[in-house]
DNA sequence: TATTGTTATACTCTATAACTATA
DNA sequence: TATAGTTATAGAGTATAACAATA
């Protein structure tokens, strides 16, 4: 190994910064969504697809900027993104009779049953998690986190 | 506004999303993020640069590998961060004595009186969010956030 | 042979300006 | 004039492969 004594990359002292919240979060951040990855690579869904698919089960017919402001995607990114999940077969645009610049958003049947089968791989996901943390340190964690969202 | 009766995007209801550890996480880093970039905008200063320079402040003469990986950096990528804090004479490599191939890296005088310049700025940036969560909120995410990221 | 730092490169994510078709 | 969606584009952040110098 070394001929030192110093310590190896991982094993660094970072001083001050574990104790600060930016950094502390996106740490965190990082070992989620790395598991997300980990977990979602058979399907090919990452996070933000995975978002939009969730909301538009839960409230179908939204329109695209709706879709896009709610989850802080700039609508001029989401247009790439909803039409990988359209050439996939997954979701589609639907024209709006009273506004015809405007699109409502909704998940093909073969959408909804991805999703469907995904909630497996989400609850995996998630458990891997709660099993660090327990039940109760996910509740706290998310009630904090909102906050600081609001 | 609207014609119908569907709320705008800030008032979409994501569903299931807000209890997803990922997605909180996301929101919230997002938040403190850009709290960081307002605060740090006159310095100029990003994030990633603040834990290098910091680190450099904590522990003075650790190799470049060792930074980078402590950090979570690529070695490939820290390369260009750190040209960065060189040329704007905030930090300086100097060649090892004992492994020509390897560079100790440190912070320069002038880097060193800016980091004690942020500090204010930093202290006002986690009041921001201390104020939001109160200082016991603070440690307990903290803690559960470590814990994730173990 | 392995390691340190480097270059080149590519892919994702994010941000802004300008366009079109509608309202 | 303003809005919904789009295109083009540029900047970060992140990833891999391959190289030179040194161990």
């Amino acid at each position: 190994m070394s001929e030192t004594d110093l310590p190896d990359g991982a094993d660094v002292d970072l001083g001050p910064l574990p104790r600060l919240l930016g950094y502390a979060l996106r740490r965190a951040q990082l070992a989620v969504f790395q598991d997300f990855h980990r977990v979602f690579a058979d399907v090919d869904i990452r996070p933000a697809q995975f978002s939009v698919l969730t909301v538009l089960r839960h409230t179908p017919g939204l329109r695209q900027s709706q879709v896009s402001e709610a989850l802080g995607i700039k609508r001029t990114n989401f247009v790439a993104l909803f039409d990988t999940l359209e050439a996939r077969g997954l979701a589609r645009r639907e024209r709006v009779a009273d506004d015809r610049r405007a699109f409502a958003l909704y998940l093909t049947e073969e959408g909804a049953g991805l999703l469907g089968r995904m909630q497996a791989l989400l609850v995996a996901h998630e458990k891997h998690f709660i099993d660090r943390i327990g039940a109760d340190g996910r509740e706290t964690l998310l009630a904090l986190l909102h906050r600081l969202s609001d």
